[in-house]
DNA sequence: CAACCATATAAGCATATATTGATATGGTGA
DNA sequence: TCACCATATCAATATATGCTTATATGGTTG
């Protein structure tokens, strides 16, 4: 037994990592997640988020579509505004560590 | 002073994302995440590493320029050899929380 | 030094993504 | 219906990214 591949189960790097790696792509961009941090004190219409943001508006209607494309957010009409909710509350926690993750790592890299 | 930018913090739209975005960013490529699972078992060589991925050596070597540009692995020189290790478990959870979170926003999207 | 291995880098291409400015859609109220 | 608001979409562009093939680097052994 030396080169034989075996199966390529869950264990395997060959694993399925297609969904969670287009996810973290969704997550992998600064204004996405600052829209998701926005959203992160309760559902927003789309003006209230560009106003926080201070980025135009077609590009937080872009990005809100990203976030829509994997199932991040909600939406929801009332009247002339469309509201923007965050659908699991897991997005938050995965952004903490991130953040913490990223800041230790760049750390070590100045510190050498 | 009113107006005057100031700074932008922790709790503002405007924190800063851009290191935990490039983070993810970085996460969020399919053979990237192979090749990190892949080290999870501890670490291994670049050629071990492509005879486990099936993918071909210079795509190897590029993702894991990729990781050693964010901190995630470490590298070190034995003979021939160059080994690749995770500098960080904490990266193993994250995936974790990825892979979780993805298959439950997509099983609700089918759902639906 | 020469031949050979392991790994990295370079060049080139195709595709994806972020952004902007202009325009369309669709609801609301006079 | 018309004017107005909120939001989405389109078109165009610039840049980034993933991948492949070919080549370079650098260690090892004869």
């Amino acid at each position: 037994m030396k080169g034989t591949p075996g199966q390529q189960k869950e264990n395997s790097p060959l694993a399925n990592y297609q969904e969670p790696a287009f996810l973290a792509k969704t997550l992998g961009d600064e204004n996405r997640m600052r829209i998701l941090h926005c959203l992160s004190h309760g559902k927003k219409s789309v003006s209230k988020i560009v106003e926080e943001m201070q980025i135009s508006q077609p590009l937080v209607s872009h990005h809100l579509k990203e976030l829509k494309r994997f199932q991040l957010v909600t939406v929801e009409r009332k009247g002339p505004f469309i509201f923007y909710e965050l659908r699991d509350d897991r997005v938050l926690d995965i952004l903490k560590m991130l953040q913490e993750l990223a800041t230790d790592l760049l750390a070590q890299k100045n510190t050498f």
